[in-house]
DNA sequence: TGCCGACCATGAGGATCTTGATGGCGATGC
DNA sequence: GCATCGCCATCAAGATCCTCATGGTCGGCA
């Protein structure tokens, strides 16, 4: 079931109308803070342990329907701490946080039963997508929650990755993906530089603001070139996109 | 819930009918003040608090629906704050105060969560304007109350910007579009050139005072060109908007 | 008629946005 | 390994837009 949140947003919920569940599990706080907010913001319901025992017994209690889980945690291995969740939960979706060199190989089987991860640092963005997808594929949320975003002729799929405008298809890089997810995700409503950048970027970035402008400019070279322009320019305040109709 | 007060302004209320409370936190008294003012005048009610030790206490005690936090404090850094905040109250909306330069990389990851912020020296108007929308989009309020102001054939939309007057888009800048929402919240009231610098332009704003009448002149050009006049000049008193019709 | 307040034209200066050019980095294929 | 390619971020220049001060004109009112 999809229903639009106080946010204006579309947000999942469970067959029974009752909030998502999620579990969030890294030793470092701000990380879990941030990640706390982000999915809060969701419309889901958070809770949040620091490490593999107090993560058994979260998901013993609080009963997840999806868990985020750091692979480096300080009491146990990643892998036993997955052991005892799927005891605990047999069929709840994880997404596996692991660091960038940490290597993959690791991970490699393990998000073969239809889990995913992400690697650090991550942009709130793609956890938000990857962890909406684990749960409408897992199917603790209803089905007709659909993975396409539509604005006017412009659509976007979440689950190929798939743009097209007027029919026609466009290519777009990763980045330029995850933009184009988050202005569709809001559309008609002005987005700050700052909002994009915390969403978009991943929370350690570090590098120059204007790259948003950057890549506003590269998603309108190849979304509105020749046509009706639907992102457009609130000078001192953001970027919002909208139909072109209006 | 939208209600109408006696000064005659559309305000917010929360489901249960009882007026939003709102906690400001600043060390700088004469800030505190100015905003807790201006935001009692909203028909808000206000609780301040001068450092963290005291904020995170206030929260406690006055369980407020959003907060407006200045990131240096003298006890507490402002993320250790937002933190202890945050354990107390977990859903509610914060509104960040920052000095223009203190950069807005320490902002990283703050407007993840659905909050916001604005810089210092800011404008009454845009900090009540940015605490309404976060209060808007908490849930804190009822969700009747929509972001759209209407004045006769006029329409100001505070999410996308957008103005349009019978039906025909209008651009505005910046400027333009915090004075005319001022005017367009409080229809059919004269408003003095003072009312109108300090809630429309910046606290420490030293210029000349005739900016007013400069910004009204070309809200006059963009609104009012070849119209019926909705914007009335009060000689020796100030303007007023009112719906062309009476 | 003279005064004062309101309005408007102009332009300087600054802030913001856009775009092209450049180089690093990792991924890929040989 | 090595070369190649695409993606991403940085830099810098240019264009545009916004803000505000100056000074002039208009109109109402005593």
């Amino acid at each position: 079931m999809t229903t639009t949140s106080p946010q204006g947003r579309t947000e999942l919920l469970r067959p029974d109308g009752s909030p998502v569940r999620v579990l969030v599990v890294d030793d470092e706080l701000s990380i879990t803070e941030l990640l706390s907010m982000a999915l809060r913001y969701e419309g889901w319901q958070i809770r949040s342990a620091g490490d593999g025992t107090g993560a058994i017994q979260a998901a013993r209690e609080f009963r997840p329907d999806a868990v985020v889980l750091d692979m480096m945690l300080p009491d146990m291995d990643g892998l036993a701490v997955l052991g005892r969740l799927r005891r605990e939960l047999p069929d709840v979706p994880v997404l596996f946080l692991t660091a960038k060199d940490a290597v993959e190989d690791r991970i490699a089987g393990l998000t073969a039963g239809g889990d995913d991860y992400v690697t650090k640092p991550f942009s709130l963005e793609e956890v938000v997508a990857r962890l909406r997808g684990l749960i409408r594929r897992s199917g603790a949320a209803d089905r007709r929650s659909d993975s396409v975003l539509v604005v006017g002729d412009l659509t976007l799929d979440e689950d190929s990755h798939e743009v097209s405008r007027a029919g026609e298809s466009i290519h777009l890089t990763a980045t330029e993906f995850e933009l184009l997810r988050f202005l569709m995700r809001n559309p008609r409503r002005v987005l700050s530089k700052a909002q994009i950048l915390d969403r978009v970027w991943s929370y350690d970035f570090g590098g120059q603001a204007n790259v948003v402008e950057l890549y506003i400019s590269y998603l309108r070279r190849k979304i509105d070139a020749g046509r009706e322009p639907m992102i457009h320019t609130r000078r001192g305040a953001g970027y919002l996109i909208k139909p072109a109709a209006s």
